[in-house]
Order: C-alpha cells, then structure tokens, then sequence
DNA sequence: AAGTTATATAACTGTATTATTATATAAATA
DNA sequence: TATTTATATAATAATACAGTTATATAACTT
C-alpha cells in the first residue's frame, strides 16, 4: 500500500489531525475515535506507520505514535511536480480557483 | 470519492503524469495504458473529472482531457496543515529525510 | 503467581474498487 | 443512409479494504 492510499482513509486522515496536537498512546487514540474499534484503531495506526507518517515510541505496555513527516514529505513531493506545471499556466490557476468556490467544491 | 481516493490509484497517477505532458483524447490514453481496456481508461478518466483532476472538452466524438490544477490544490492545501507542523520541527525534518533516502522509501 | 492493562494479530464479513466483456450513443464518413 | 470511429455506460466478476469479534502477547500491579 502506498501512502497515498494511506491518506485516502478519512479516518485515518482524521487521526493524523488529531496526532498533529500531541502524541498519543493507542488508548488516547481509541478515546479520541469512539465510532470504531480498539483493533481497528490499532490497524489504521499500523498502516501509517508502514508509510511513514508516523513513528512508535516503546513505554512499558503503551505505544506512543507521533506525527512523522516521512510520508508526507513524499506527497508534497509528488505534488510539486505538477505545481511546475501549474506555475506555466497560473492564469488559468486563478481562474479554476474561483470557479471551484462557487461550484461549493466537493 | 475524494481527491486522495482518486490519486490513490497508481494508474490515475500514471494518467496524471501523461496529461502532464499534453491533452489527449481517450484514444490517445487507451494507447499511452495498453494493459487496460478502454472502458477502464474512460472509467479512470471519469474519477480524475470528478475530483477537478481533469478537464474536458469535446471535439466531435473525440473528448479531449486536460490536466486541471483543481484536485490538486486541494491536496496541496491538505499537505500544507501539516508543514507548519513540520516548521515547528525542521530539524527532525531533516533527519527523517536522510534516514528515509538510506532505506529506500516504499 | 494471578490478575489486569495495553496493544496487536487472526479469522472472518460486508462493502468498495477495479477490471472485464458487451452494448449504447453520438458524430463523422463513404 | 449504412458504416465506421470515438467514447461512455451496464452488467458482472475478482480483488482490496475497513470493520468486527475473539484471542494472543507482553508488561505492570497486587
């Protein structure tokens, strides 16, 4: 799985928001999403460790996952390609932009 | 659909990367993927329209897709939430870099 | 040592996604 | 007008994904 399907999980982009506040421990994690299970929970975590956007730190039984830019960073990487390509036709960038806001986006 | 579902597809990344270079028409697209159908392109096409990835524009009976930034600053502004996460820890930022170019990324 | 706490994994289920083949639609051409 | 060209959609099958419950593992507490 790639980190793009990674951040395509809603959820998992959620927990992502949430650990951008503070790390937290699988516990933290659970609380924080009441809607789904501990096991659940514990897998979406596995899946954004494998891509590099977050790390584990050890604390006797508890796992603290922290925010990790890894994954990200190879996003942001991805997406700059196509920014050169925006950059050539900035003009018609502008005008998409505010098409979009009235069409109200997705 | 969101816009991370549609890029989470390696082909429609693949797809991105060859309107990139150009327009082309769906038969230029069924020519560029030879491993998959037509009705696979058109399908892929459809997502990458749906998320603003993509624009049409009709020629007779040909449909001519255009790269569109739309989708794209969408995930951009997504990825920018968290590079002032990154700010707030620059130096680590530089460390995970290094550390992921030594293991190869995915 | 026995029980509790914290987390991960296994087995399984329902749903979503991607692909295929067959067919419909619409415009150009002979 | 009949045929060809270009593309989309319908029906369907295979696979991937996210969720569940049950259970395993490991460390702390009593």
């Amino acid at each position: 799985m790639s980190v793009f399907t990674a951040v395509a999980d809603p959820t998992r982009r959620a927990m992502l928001d949430v650990l951008a506040e503070h790390s937290r421990t699988v516990t933290d994690m659970v609380a924080a999403f009441p809607t789904i299970s501990q096991p659940a929970v514990s897998k979406h975590l596995r899946v954004l460790k494998e891509n590099g956007l977050v790390t584990v730190q050890i604390n006797a039984q508890q796992r603290i996952y922290s925010l990790q830019p890894n994954g990200l960073v190879e996003l942001d990487n991805w997406i700059s390609k196509y920014k050169l390509f925006w950059s050539k036709r900035l003009d018609s960038l502008e005008e998409h932009l505010s098409k979009n806001k009235e069409e109200g986006g997705i």
